[in-house]
DNA sequence: GTACCTGCAAATCGTTTGCAGGAAA
DNA sequence: TTTCCTGCAAACGATTTGCAGGTAC
């Protein structure tokens, strides 16, 4: 991070903090705004800034659910996943399979693709038991 | 659709014919305005309406890919594929692969989700050969 | 001391909505 | 002739930007 000539202001400290300990949960910018709020920090306009700051040097993941809402988690190399939406209660969970990662990367090899990203995302409602 | 007490009015006639005439490709909501306004038909209103009356209906699938633009293309079930997004051109291209789906129905069933929608989009750029 | 960061408020932009008139059935 | 559809303009909400002052280094 300082390597891209960037400083250590509160929010962004507040930003990086929260996300690093919340792991593989996608947060809404609402979310952070409140939560950095509550620690006395930051304003929307800040949280907005740097959230886009630290995806732009792939510190972050985003996700844009189609609700018109961007959301951010803290990327981990070694913790790829995605997600699926459970469309009762909105819950997001984090999943991951090597299959599936095997089969988009045949996939990107056949359409001549080199990959930068690649999102999954299921959605559904529960099956009862 | 006549089922679902929808009429016929030019705006929905002119969508419907312009999505149908496209096949599997994408359209902003803006490019179906401008589609159908050269066609001496629709306001920006009519067009958002009309899309979301589609989409409820299923006969449209919706894509964000987080540019903030929805972008719609006509629902042919028997024709269902994903997007790669070539993201030196913006292009997007249309591919479907029967192990990718095995895996993502295996996936739904070991998280014990009755999938109601899949998403899976590839960003990347083009390998020159 | 300089360049970056922050907060505020105003501006943007895609999308949605209220309303009154026009059209389909 | 009832109900739905359309267009216009205003409203909305998420995100962005201009600017002036504060801060990291």
């Amino acid at each position: 991070m300082r390597g891209a000539g960037l400083r250590s202001g509160q929010t962004r400290r507040a930003v990086m903090e929260l996300l690093a300990s919340r792991g593989q949960c996608l947060m809404s910018v609402q979310d952070v705004i409140d939560a950095i709020a509550e620690r006395g920090a930051g304003s929307r306009a800040s949280a907005y800034r740097v959230l886009d700051d630290l995806y732009e040097l792939g510190l972050l993941h985003r996700m844009d659910s189609g609700d018109g809402l961007a959301r951010f988690e803290i990327a981990e190399p070694d913790r790829h996943h995605h997600h699926a939406i459970n469309e009762q209660t909105g819950e997001i969970t984090a999943f991951s399979d090597p299959v599936l990662e095997a089969s988009i990367e045949a996939i990107a090899q056949r359409l001549g693709l080199q990959l930068t990203r690649h999102d999954v995302i299921l959605r559904g409602t529960p099956i009862d038991p």
